[in-house]
DNA sequence: TGATTTCGTGAAAGCGGTTTCGCGGGTAGT
DNA sequence: ACTACCCGCGAAACCGCTTTCACGAAATCA
């Protein structure tokens, strides 16, 4: 394999001139050990180089310092970065706590598929899962006592840890520039309204429409499903049968680009005759024409968040879930 | 923790009445069991729910069945969607393998970071490189004895085992659809040129040209570095320096896009006035406006080379560099 | 038929840490 | 000065699977 003899116990100790018992009280920050020993075997450890043997150590313990990070998708979904941003968020806090990140992604339907045998077989000290289509395995993880987090709202209000993005204040706000703007009828083209995200950015549409007093007219709110067809599809459909729509929120980016096609296309111009709202922040908002004003949610911290609540579980700390701030960045589309 | 009372090979033994070293043979697949009792076995396995206990498999083996994948960054890098798309295509060939993928996001550059400690510590069965800055630590660790896969071509010509995406081919014929649509006189924005991919993207440009029988007049060839503002400023300097600039090769899509907004800002029409092609088949390509011609690359396929190519090495197989065919996309930009 | 391989199998020795248990000596209580 | 504790430390069991080694039986050879 990949090491010439690394050194042992056996021979820190016979070094140290203490026990093994000993070296592992040093090296585990058992404070019980005599100041002068733990430093004759601190020395012995610099010295010959000694780095533990996680798979030894996890074998004995019972914790492996591995933490899975589950990707419930059939492949559908790589084309955003979103999932590979919080995954990088997420290994670097395991990684600072001396933990390693298991990427799995897979279907995660069932109860037993190769996922759910690995997450149960004790391998892993804990799971985050993102882009959840299911609470099943969820709930019944969670009875087996693995410590879980979830990126998003989860659907079912089970008590797991989750972090998520103020989608309801980010929509909400956006709703609110637009309206503050001079946009007196807005529509929205949702995100895929199975998602909870979607839903949350609908609520907070609809309750920036109530607060100004008026209600969104019929036809106004539109399903869509992130994509950039659905996107431009809806604003044609917007356009033909609400000619005066003057404002356009969309859930994510995309979409938003999407009705900047569409909007293009029309020879109407933006945002002096409909102003456009998108969100995520993007890439894409950055780079469109007009840039996008976008709702910016800060998706390293996201996975960062996850990996914290994570850490403080495995600390034995309850956690509470972590909802994160939204900005709203202005640019030429509205 | 996370289980009840999992079976042991005790028990499994007992059950079969057999001894725990032949529950091994069988659950290895040493066909030198009697039929008989590795079926009495594999019954007892089956009824028990049995499912072996990889960590401690690991110790004894000394194969942990993880595999690392690395990437080589300072976090610049997770906007573009490449590293997770590839990254998923190593998973789910390993996990059909039975093996795990262990994501280190970190910078790599010396020899005794905290990556190079895991790596050389025997606590994964292998590594797969992205994004690599320097070769230092891979010539170590292949010294070392540990399996290697490189994602993109390495810099020196050591003798590990890579993947890559034809990007010579890939920019060759970019250039030549270029010319063959009547473009003369074709730029290059090249991307950062300390990667290999970019040099081998202007290589292929610059065949394309020889067999054209011209040479790229001087000033068509300029250093960007894949953002989109430097597609954007190349572009624009490019038609200040050279007017009579009729097609543009950027290595990129995002700076295509840049290459396209500076071109519309001056009212210069694509493709009639100047035809550009990017490379990658982002979903930018699909979007923008007009959609941009381009060259695909299977991202995908490139993880899943990268993973078989690996599987192989741990077989004990000798591996040849996997290159992956490229694809030319074409749309309304060329 | 006796000597020699071959083959399937179990006992047992690891793999390299962690953790329980109990011992000896020092401190405290009376 | 005598029993009662407490504290630091080492011996040894243990985590669950792999692998070597040797043994008895069956097969091959002379």
């Amino acid at each position: 394999m990949a090491t010439a003899a690394r050194p042992t116990y056996a021979v820190i100790a016979k070094t140290a001139g203490v026990s093994e018992a000993t070296v592992s009280r040093v090296l585990n920050g058992d404070d019980s050990v005599h100041p002068e020993r733990a430093r004759r075997v601190q020395e012995a450890v610099d010295k010959l180089g000694y780095k533990k043997n996680r798979v030894a150590s996890a074998l004995a313990s019972g914790r492996t310092g591995l933490i899975a990070v589950v990707i419930d998708d059939d492949l559908s979904v790589f084309s955003d970065p979103f999932y590979g941003t919080v995954t990088s968020g997420v290994s670097r806090v395991l990684m600072e706590n001396g933990l390693q990140t298991v990427l799995m992604v897979s279907p995660v339907g069932s109860l037993d598929g190769s996922v759910a045998h690995y997450l149960k077989s004790g391998e892993v000290d804990g799971a985050i899962f993102f882009a959840l289509h299911s609470d099943l395995l969820i709930n019944n993880l969670k009875k087996q006592g693995l410590p879980l987090v979830i990126t998003g709202t989860p659907h079912s209000s089970s008590d797991v840890a989750f972090v998520d993005t103020d989608n309801f204040g980010g929509a909400h706000s956006a709703t609110k520039h637009l309206m503050s703007n001079g946009a007196k009828k807005v529509a929205i083209i949702t995100g895929d309204i199975g998602t909870t995200a979607a839903k949350q950015r609908l609520d907070g549409y609809l309750q920036a429409y109530r607060e100004s007093g008026h209600v969104p007219a019929k036809g106004l709110i539109c399903e869509g499903d992130y994509s950039f067809e659905a996107g431009k599809a809806h604003c044609e459909k917007l356009l033909d049968q609400h000619p005066d729509v003057d404002g356009i929120f969309a859930s994510n980016d995309l979409m938003a680009l999407g009705a900047l096609t569409a909007l293009r296309d029309r020879g109407i111009s933006v945002p002096e005759q409909v102003r456009v709202v998108g969100f995520d922040d993007s890439l894409i908002a950055q780079t469109s024409a007009p840039a996008l004003t976008t709702i910016r949610q800060d998706v390293v911290a996201l996975g960062e968040a996850a990996g914290t609540l994570m850490i403080a579980q495995l600390n034995g700390q309850e956690v509470e879930p972590i909802i994160l701030p939204t900005e709203l960045i202005i640019r030429a589309s509205a």
